[in-house]
DNA sequence: ACCTGAACACCGTTCAAGT
DNA sequence: ACCTGAACACCGTTCAAGT
């Protein structure tokens, strides 16, 4: 048996930082079924148990890596002159990190009241409060931008659960098929939709549903 | 061994129809991780195996499950006069559902084009066409609409995993203690929102959310 | 204090064998 | 055609033993 962690080898000791940074690199490459704690000891080169140490649990990881990378996306995002402008660049923000690491729309939308949600909620928070709006409708307004971030999060969750190297347009022209194969009448509206769902683009549908809820928002007294 | 399902005993042959019932019942009782298919066999007094004749898989199961508690909820919501009360009260029938059946959200949350979910926006469109929306704004509406469910559906999953007996307020309220842990600086506006968390009521928020929207929509041009 | 890795408990799914 | 139930593959988690 070689000794491991205990040599000075190439990644020093074993924290829960380098545990962290290894399920990101596994979620992002092999999605939410590939995080295996064998997996992740391997790739550590320790014994599965060792994580136990450094981490409460399986849950506990994947909040934790969610939380990294959103602390990261948020962190990046500018102050923009406008609360209105602040808010739609923190939601591409989210959005963005959701798009680069398909794993984390499932997390977020499966523990909405987990640290990675509560700094989002606090960044929107932030910036309702500059918009000057009644404090009886603050709750209820940082709640509907948040569900429009859980909403694309929930899209990305789905999307995220399909073979890797199918290309969007692909698994658009698949779901807009399956929609199309509704009953007629059942179904008329769907069916309507499966028409410009390969074309449209997500990024875009996402900031437009922010912009209806500043709408509401601009018209409430 | 004594002959089961071949005998006329009390509940007949096996068929998809009951394994979803049963699936129900299970879930309703013991939550998601307590539907399981050595249970669900048990209790129908069958092999694990045989469920696998009748549904493919137990994504299947759980879609099934939770189409025809929603397909219920749907068909029971009365057509109003207006197309907004009629939103309202099909956004309220789906609280309502996943209130009682705690395991939807989860379900929902976590496969947005799964039957139940194209049901909903069924629906939804409907009323949102009858509203006069212009053509482009269509699904940008509609999907805003459905977010406010997900987003609700996305709590109502995270509630869904605590222990059962748990209290509602009981809940908010130690997650208002929670949030009051959180850093005064890092997370000022959430600590604001943490002292009305355990008074608030969610269908109320839930409904303003989408009256929110329904705003936004109506200054529309 | 921290790591090892076998062992435990449990699960979804398959499948050869039955009727 | 439909059911049985043992077997397979795999996983999160624990823990006695090491250093």
């Amino acid at each position: 048996m070689t000794r491991r962690n205990l040599s000075t080898g190439a990644h020093g000791a074993l924290s829960r930082e380098r545990i962290v940074e290894a399920a990101i690199g596994i979620l992002d490459g092999a999605g939410v079924n590939g995080l295996t704690f064998r997996e992740l000891a391997s790739r550590l080169e320790t014994g599965s148990g060792a994580i136990y140490w450094h981490v409460a649990d399986k849950q506990a990881l994947l909040a934790a890596a969610t939380d990294r990378v959103l602390a990261g996306a948020i962190a990046a995002v500018a102050k923009e002159a406008e609360p209105q402008d602040t808010i739609r660049a923190l939601a591409l923000g989210v959005y963005d990190a959701m798009a680069a690491h398909r794993w984390i729309g499932a997390q977020l939308s499966g523990n909405p009241w987990q640290l990675a949600s509560l700094r989002i909620l606090e960044h929107l928070g932030r910036e309702v409060q500059a918009l000057g709006i009644p404090e009886h409708a603050l709750f209820n307004v940082v709640t509907a931008l948040m569900n429009c971030i859980l909403g694309v999060a929930a899209q990305h969750a789905a999307a995220s659960l399909l073979p890797r190297d199918s290309k969007r347009i692909d698994h658009l022209t698949a779901i807009a098929a399956d929609w199309a194969q509704l009953d007629p009448v059942d179904y008329a509206f769907v069916r309507t939709l499966a028409a410009q769902l390969p074309l449209h683009d997500d990024r875009v549908q996402f900031l437009a549903g922010v912009d209806l809820v500043l709408v509401g928002v601009a018209h409430l007294r």
